[in-house]
DNA sequence: GGAGCCATGTAACCCGTTACATGATTAC
DNA sequence: GTAATCATGTAACGGGTTACATGGCTCC
């Protein structure tokens, strides 16, 4: 139920298009909240029904630039949603069920985690640049908090990079001492108390 | 498209029923690909009609437990997967969304950074406490697998913990220098290069 | 025989994904 | 005038969420 909130703070920072809004979900925003231009018109086209944004310089239907601008409702709807309690989502993490699973089926990881890693490690001198460039010396407050969201996506890409060097260093003295293969031919695994 | 692996994954260390899978979703696998019953039983059908699981010691439609068992073609589905490259998805998080839309609109979040805090330090506990409980002393093959999966939620948790009280910490120094409210009239926000 | 739980299932809705369609503007 | 790009939009599908329905079993 956020993207309409996502949509919301980032008219509340600037008037934009639809596709101006799509540019802006490719970076800032949208690393914590992806969301595709279809996504966004058809959110955009409920703000405007629900009456939390209006159209401003109107430029006609299809093929004409539409901007959109927040209104004091749509302000308020903001407020009541940064105040209200939302427990952390669960992440998905396909890696990780492919590391179960060759747990019991065996097969090598090993390119795929490394591949990982590398996309992590881009990710992480994307952010460290930003850090760089626009967070440096004495910052307002708005920016400090601004500051605060990158800090996160820096935390993280070091958790995953951190991750992705132990699996390889783990995985990689694995394999030293045998040949790759399925691991068990049994599908049972040891679970002691049955609750795996 | 990746419930459906997830489903083969626990089939494959052991056979379940619908609920029983869900439970197990509730713990291990599901940390890092949760799943409802109402989910599983529809995949559970899909997976039965594409022949890659069967069910055995059949009791029957509403009411009775049918147990499912993984067939070869379903192993087979499942190496094909673990082999096959899938990039990182991106990760919503709606905190960081509203410590961004916190930014231009003011709003104490502390309250709610802090509650994140706290399940994210008892989550951790939980990880750390089946780490002593399962992975001490010399593992298996297998189980060192599985530790790797564990490693990650580690990781994660404590990724968590360090931000929110990166974070805690800055909004009470600022928090502490002025009174709460709104910090921008205007809802242009500083960005020098218009790429926010 | 009713309360509570185990177990499977249906239905409606929302959101995200993918593929495609169409109009407007600019560059040559 | 046509190709490329900007910009808005439609349609179909699939997965996830929520609420609810139904049958069977056990305990008292």
């Amino acid at each position: 139920m956020s993207l309409a909130h996502a949509i919301l703070t980032a008219l509340n920072e600037r008037p934009s298009s639809g596709l101006e809004l799509a540019r802006r979900f490719d970076r800032s925003i949208g690393y914590f909240w992806p969301a595709t231009h279809q996504q966004i018109y058809r959110e955009l086209r409920d703000l405007e029904r629900d009456g939390l944004i209006v159209e401003v310089a109107d430029g006609g239907g299809r093929g004409g630039k539409r901007t959109y601008a927040i209104l004091e409702e749509g302000r308020d709807e903001l407020r009541r949603w940064i105040a209200a309690a939302e427990d952390p989502k669960h992440i998905k993490d396909s890696l990780m069920v492919r590391v179960r699973a060759s747990s019991s089926l065996g097969g090598d990881l090993l390119p795929e985690i490394r591949r990982h890693r590398e996309i992590h490690a881009r990710q992480l001198a994307e952010y460290e640049a930003i850090e760089k460039r626009d967070f440096q010396g004495a910052l307002s407050e708005i920016r400090r908090r601004q500051y605060l969201v990158l800090q996160w996506g820096l935390h993280l890409q070091k958790a995953r990079l951190d991750w992705a060097d132990a699996a390889i260093e783990q995985l990689e003295t694995l394999s030293a001492s045998r040949g790759e293969g399925p691991i068990a031919q049994d599908p049972m695994i040891h679970d002691p108390k049955g609750t795996s």
